[in-house]
DNA sequence: GTCTATACGAAGATAGAC
DNA sequence: GTCTATCTTCGTATAGAC
């Protein structure tokens, strides 16, 4: 199965993409970590660079939304808060603060010759969200409310794993958890 | 006085930093926007790149802190919110999209190699809590709940500017804001 | 402070053999 | 599908003249 070395390929993207961005990420990179054949690139993506960010950034997304998924069928509104931040804090923990969101990483450094890349961006966050909501009306809360409580949950949270990239703690995610926990389970009991 | 083409440069990679990441931003760049001369990056900036990176890091830091500041001698808990969110409403608008916040595109990029910008990211946030919190307090939030309060504001507000980018779009900013405000108003009445 | 010239490696991408 | 060779442009950085 010669198509292994091609998913190969997009996880190590997407894993790279964590730690270097995707302009400081070379198919250099790319080769060396994944062990994938030089001479195969254009052969697999022929659109280049742009088209191996793309599949990574919607593999990376994918990836997560299975997750979220899996962890919103129960009832507590705060688990599916924890479901989406249970995985970020892995993610840091793990890299000693050195990964981040391959998805954010892309999307800030997003030019305009490849606007794939911020479609593909905001499909995945709009996953992202859709599912988080779905979770939260489960729980309880009205959907109207679900949506924005959802999207706050992702820009948080997003925003929290770049502050403790700079201040190599997890506290900053900690601390915005607590807030959105409580202001969660105040929406699913006013529901 | 020559110093005047150092500073051009400082702010020009603050500027472009916001567009293209850190990677994706060379002297060429820097040197194109700010109008400076070719010959003189070495005499400004001995450090190199992370050096002018580490001075644009806190330009926008103390940039985007003054305005802050300026707008939270009100008493509406609000108005504290409203300071922080504005200045990157205009970024994005005005940039059609195109532009975020340098301090997280630098965070998202930065190596092992040069710590001193991940240092220099989470002095300017810490910085920008600070500042926050303090008009929180002053709203009447307790002191404890301000700092936690100022924190997620930060968060989810970096955040929620990357959603604006990827959708080319203010609502996920305005979505945010919203449940913020709520949030601060809610936290300053209790106080 | 600013210039030119230059080093040297890496970037993304293509062509054609196998 | 994978190889090697190659193109062109760009990256950061340095040296030494002016």
């Amino acid at each position: 199965m010669g198509t292994d070395s091609r998913e190969r390929m997009v996880r190590s993207a997407a894993y790279l993409f964590r730690e270097r961005g995707y302009s400081g990420t070379g198919f250099r990179d790319v080769i060396a970590h994944s062990g994938a054949p030089r001479g195969s690139i254009y052969h697999h993506f022929p659109g280049g660079k742009v088209q191996l960010a793309e599949e990574a950034v919607r593999y990376a997304g994918e990836f997560l939304n299975m997750g979220i998924e899996a962890a919103t069928q129960g009832e507590d509104a705060a688990s599916a808060v924890d479901a989406f931040v249970g995985w970020w804090r892995q993610v840091l923990i793990r890299s000693e603060f050195r990964a981040g969101c391959p998805v954010v990483a892309v999307t800030v450094e997003s030019h305009d010759d490849a606007p794939q890349l911020s479609k593909a961006a905001a499909a995945v966050f709009d996953r992202w969200e859709d599912t988080l909501a779905t979770g939260l009306g489960n729980a309880g809360v009205p959907d109207e409310r679900a949506a924005r409580l959802a999207r706050l949950i992702v820009a948080a949270v997003e925003g929290a794993t770049v502050l403790c990239r700079a201040h190599r703690d997890v506290r900053p995610l900690d601390d915005v958890v607590a807030e959105l926990k409580e202001l969660t389970r105040a929406a699913a009991e006013s529901g």
